[in-house]
DNA sequence: GATGAATGAGATTTCATTCAT
DNA sequence: TATGAATGAAATCTCATTCAT
């Protein structure tokens, strides 16, 4: 399990158990159950991130997951309706950070404050994306069967795009008419290398990886 | 099924067939027999293309495959010998495909020469990736199981990398320190783009997104 | 739930509660606790009647039961020891009132009656059978797995049968040596007849049904 | 198993294994499986018919069906989509037997021919009951969940119906007012007396249980 | 060479019951 | 007395693979 995959497992519990300490009313015992089921829960969560992160969407078994998790097949069913019901809040945990970190791109001027910019923001695609990769690439490849997930990968995508067409038009590098072809292949660019980056073996630390794709970006897409 | 498939199923079974022709003689039947059995192989490849690229690798199960090539299931087994065999020839063509057609990239100048001789690849790249896009996004994600198609994989990877380093070592466009990553991305964003273009209803002709892609990367990655 | 139930499920555990009363002094709380038990209880059985006629005897999952009783899944083991426990309580209930009910028909008399007689004691089954109607199916079909409840049901079905034997005898209309098979099919013509009018979508009232009903027996089998 | 169902089980594959040994066409080969395949079809619905005898139409398992049988589980689904997939081929082999033998009754007279008559359409009514029992009460209790199934049942519940309605009618015994009810009733006690005696080990053989039905039913309905 | 019937391991899901709190 | 989280056995269904013909 990852930094990070732990982290949210702990804060998802976390903020609820120490809000309830102070309000007098439920008792004692049912706070301890319910906390107990929301860490079995997250404990749930981290276990289908990390199966899905190891074996694809596809081939993600609900036996993987309990295993991982620790519970039994019953528990993942007090939890979740079905397999594709654990998927669903993955993919909204994703879908929520993934929106608020692409939106938070700001004007990418060619100077040097644009490339800082750039950076910053690839970066934290990087910290995402080693978190969610899995389900973008399950929303990017069409992988899912569900159409709330697919209507839920379309949704975002589209609204990644709408930034990124912002930002091209406010650099007016790009052609008005190829516009939107650019800020498809800028999101081909930065989740493809991404991949690359957080899942093969490439012999470069995120840091080196994030800078030369800042750097790419910069040239190739706001005239540096 | 494309021409592409018909035309490499019948050349992958050629050699053999080739050989046969040399031997004097052979008995009528026996001719007509290795012939059919030819066409049935051919088939079965067909088929496994064609499901591959509506099932997405996971998905595709034997019972399709047959369906399609309209035999029987025990036939399937006669020319392969499980499923991960029959996924094999067909990365295995496309292993031979691609290296061809990547290495196929000669120098690209900054001016309209570069630009033309790009569009000609990408163009090319378009085409192959209408065929055996299932294939390489079973690579590029690392989805196969088998050792052997990994490695046939990474193989083919590599050696697309050397020939754009080369190019855009040329090029001189891109710092020495930063043209692995470089290729590397210029991998991504091909491929994924050339994916949108293929799989998604994006209201975009072929010709338009060649023609787009081209221009990009002459200006991000070669100084056009 | 109908009152019926209601007040069934109060009077089958009141024989506790009365002891309970005539010891002297019980402490304030031990009290309280035992009524509190008591109310349980009763809600439970009336879920578990509830639960019973909507879903049948088969497809009742004590999850219903606890849900329709508002108690956890622990209390129901509280009171019961396993769902056929619960489902025995039931049945007991039913066959007294059952047992008792049949035992009321007094002798049949082929003029008017003979008819109000048996209007009353139809009337009487129907407005049971509403209640019970589950139950008495479950035993009619044998779909009991456990011995004692299925004995149960015989020795109600036995008792029902020498009732109706007694009074084809006086009336004499039906031959000796039929009377046994004779009772049998009039039992068979009033529970189904009573499960058409319950549970069918007939569009008569229950009035009108006990009226027919009757009229039909009173020919049929006592010489009207 | 049945000698009932044993019988059923020949005649549905033999007729047509019968009548393909004169035509030339099909290979011997194709002959044979296709005379297996239909052999193993055979069994299965036998076993299911055995096992909805034994278990009930809820209790019935495909694993206790596929023991029966004696094929594995892959191999009935292979033949049926889903255990209801059974349920419905059963069904619809019940509903029509059950169909051509009600409206095979004739008019019934109040003299002996009457009795007569009744008495061969009882007997029929008894064997096929021996035989199909427990998809008849399934329908009769309304236990199953598909749409399709439970329109089966109601048509062909509703074509009785209309049978009985106008032998009633022409025997004017029943009141037109009460004949509807009257036809139900009728339903209601030959239903379940037949699953009386077809179930209950009620010491009487067919031939005496057919003789007294039909005379309670003369005698009742038709005025005798 | 080809067929297609049969297999069985394995995946998902349900639900009666137990037990720590 | 009550809770509700957890369990695991059992049921349904899928699919790659084998084998007799």
């Amino acid at each position: 399990m990852t930094a990070l995959a732990a982290r949210s497992a702990t804060r998802s519990s976390g903020g609820k158990a120490g809000g309830a300490a102070s309000s007098p009313s439920p008792p004692e015992e049912t706070r301890a159950l319910r906390s107990q089921a929301r860490r079995t829960k997250a404990r749930l969560l981290d276990a289908g991130m990390s199966v899905l992160r190891e074996r694809g969407y596809h081939a993600a078994r609900v036996d993987d997951v309990v295993r991982v998790a620790d519970v039994s097949h019953g528990t993942f069913y007090l939890y979740f309706s079905n397999k594709e019901d654990l998927f669903r809040s993955l993919a909204t945990r994703c879908a929520e950070e993934m929106t608020e970190l692409i939106g938070s791109l700001g004007p990418v001027p060619p100077g040097p404050d644009g490339r800082a910019e750039l950076e910053r923001w690839v970066g934290g695609f990087v910290a995402c994306y080693r978190e969610y990769g899995v389900v973008i690439r399950a929303w990017m490849e069409d992988q899912v069967s569900s159409r709330e997930l697919a209507r839920l990968g379309a949704r975002t995508f589209t609204e990644v795009n709408a930034t990124l067409v912002e930002r091209l038009r406010e650099s007016a590098t790009v052609p008005e008419a190829e516009i939107d072809l650019a800020a498809a292949a800028l999101i081909a660019m930065i989740e493809r290398f991404t991949y690359f980056v957080t899942s093969r073996d490439l012999a470069i630390d995120d840091a080196q990886a994030v800078r030369t794709l800042a750097v790419l970006i910069h040239r190739g897409f706001f005239g540096a």
